[in-house]
RNA sequence: GGCGCUUUCGUCUAGUGGCUAGGACACAUGCCUCUCACGCAUGGAACACGGGUUCGAUUCCCGUAGGCGCUACCA
């Protein structure tokens, strides 16, 4: 078993839009694998047919193609361990359950769901275990004939797995290191369910990732209780040698207030909690996405891979490449983290800076035509480079350089109020009237021309320009006054400088 | 309630018996400057508490408190 190929999975079910705290999971695993050359697979849980929901599976899907994270084989990417939907592997999991039958590792129980609801209300903290099994109605406390009677009758049962009570059960986890708990206080799960010919995740889980020869199970803290339970499982069916190593993940916490994040605080809080925007098809209820918000990939996976985990260097800004070069499941912190999603915009902004001008215009484009602009790609990608830098993401930037596309309207009165006074409509005038001789627009010439003529003049260089600001943007914002002028081009400046001093007299 | 996990600045974290407890986000101030930003610089800010072990504990052990999770015929 030491040489084994690692492989990995991410078995998420499919009951809605992938929750940010999956994606986490997910990604550590992808991190993990690929240090290893191992193999990453994606595999649906739908053990729960009431629980199912119709394109989730898409959504989810498609969350990992935007975040640019590759599965080797599972459900839409074939590998000769499959079918790796769980409701098409019924066969596989009854003969298993056969099997733990048999061997007396689990037996059949006939008690519904109202008798046990009914058990739970009548004694406090009723568990169905060693101590209780066998006043209740199942195969060990029946004859072998009822027990085949009431099948044959079409009585609907359940294999509950037999757990020997007084047994310490240790779990070496990767993160925490040995986990002891007491076989006394598990009780017999439920494996399998008659009604539906389905398993329960416990005993899915188990036979598949034997199946699939997974090497490592890295999954959510929540699931840190039920490892022993599982562990037991693997040894009853003979599997010990090629169990899984665990590895459990601190969860991620709400940013505010007590509890893990949960699907219904992001829109609450204002931030998204799943990749992308999710239309719930019963509710009809619109969740915001990261993609929809303007986040970069980059920046959600980066983000992400520091909520928990940490080089143990002072680097922040990591690459795909780099994050799976370091990680490493042993600097995986233990506690939980909280979602505090300012600093993914921090780390948003910081990626908006690394992608070249060209590739943040592509996106600004549909931003400036949806604000009824028609505009030149090239034109955008001058206007990103004095611009980029300035904001947290694409769309920020219709409202940090709309001037460059529209004349101001109206001018801001405070600003106006400080930086149009009584002699600004005369400058302006004047050097309308530079402007306007002057054969050679460029920035350079533009910068030399007036500042040999507030020189002459004697005026102060900040009345000047910032009127002149006023006059092309309509408020006091925006880059060096130059790279305005002569970006919207000679004919719009006089435009603007002239409607100013007759707007502000 | 039971069981388990966990606890360093507001937040994410580094630290692995001796450090002025480091970095980042956020915040504040300053610089830059034709404005607003960006950027740069500086600053405030933490070892939950109580016992041990030790010459010495943020670090190891125990307890308490807080936080989180699980406790379904859900995953």
């Amino acid at each position: 078993m030491a040489d084994r190929k690692v492989r990995v999975r991410f078995a998420p079910s499919p009951t809605g839009p992938l929750h940010i705290g999956g994606v986490r999971t997910a990604l550590y695993n992808y991190f993990f694998a690929k240090q290893h050359g191992g193999d990453f697979i994606f595999r649906i849980e739908d053990t729960d047919s009431n629980r199912f929901v119709e394109g989730a599976e898409e959504y989810i899907l498609e969350s990992f193609r935007w975040l640019g994270v590759k599965f080797d084989e599972g459900v839409s990417f074939g590998g000769n361990h499959g079918p790796y939907r769980q409701s098409e592997r019924r066969d596989i999991y009854k003969k298993y359950v056969k099997v733990l039958l048999e061997n007396d590792k689990a037996y059949i129980a006939f008690d519904s769901p109202e008798e046990l609801d009914k058990k739970r209300a009548e004694i406090d903290n009723f568990q169905y275990d060693a101590s209780t099994r066998l006043q209740m109605r199942n195969s060990l406390s029946m004859s072998a004939e009822e027990v085949q009677a009431l099948i044959d009758a079409g009585h609907q049962y359940v294999v509950r797995f037999k757990v020997e009570p007084g047994e310490k059960v240790v779990v070496n986890d990767l993160i925490r290191g040995l986990v002891t708990i007491d076989s006394s206080i598990l009780d017999d799960k439920v494996l399998y369910k008659s009604a539906d010919e389905l398993p329960t995740y416990h005993l899915a889980n188990i036979v598949d990732d034997h199946l699939m020869e997974v090497t490592h199970v890295i999954r959510g803290e929540e699931w840190l209780p039920s490892a022993p339970l599982h562990v037991l499982l693997y040894r009853a069916f003979g599997w010990d040698d090629t169990m899984p190593q665990f590895a459990h993940l601190s969860l991620l916490l709400k940013p505010e207030g007590n509890g893990k994040l949960s699907k219904r605080d992001g829109d609450r809080l204002g931030f998204p909690v799943f990749p992308l925007e999710w239309h719930d098809p019963k509710s009809g209820a619109l969740s915001s996405g990261f993609r929809e918000s303007g986040y970069l990939p980059e920046a959600v996976i980066n983000f992400l891979a520091l909520l928990g985990w940490n080089p143990g260097d002072d680097v922040e800004l990591m690459s795909m490449e780099q994050l799976i070069e370091k990680f490493d499941l042993a600097k995986c912190s233990k506690a939980g983290a909280r979602f505090d999603y300012k600093k993914m915009i921090w780390f948003n902004h910081e990626y908006i800076l690394q992608k070249s001008d060209r590739e943040i215009a592509e996106k600004f484009l549909p931003i400036v035509e949806a604000h009824g602009v028609k505009a030149e790609l090239s034109y955008l990608e001058k206007i990103v480079s004095l611009m980029k830098g300035r904001v947290n993401f694409v769309h920020e930037l219709w409202d940090a350089c709309s001037f460059y596309f529209i004349a101001p309207v109206e001018y801001d009165e405070k600003t106006a109020k400080k930086r149009w006074k009584e002699n600004s409509a005369r400058q302006m005038t004047e050097l309308a009237d530079l402007l306007e001789g002057l054969e050679d627009f460029s920035i350079e010439n533009q910068d030399h021309a007036v500042h040999a003529w507030i020189e002459e003049k004697g005026y102060g260089m900040g009345e000047i320009m910032n009127a002149f600001r006023l006059a092309l943007v309509g408020e006091g914002k925006g880059p060096q006054m130059f790279d305005i002028s002569g970006l919207i081009g000679k004919e719009e400046t006089l435009a603007r400088l002239r409607r100013a001093v007759s707007v502000l007299a």
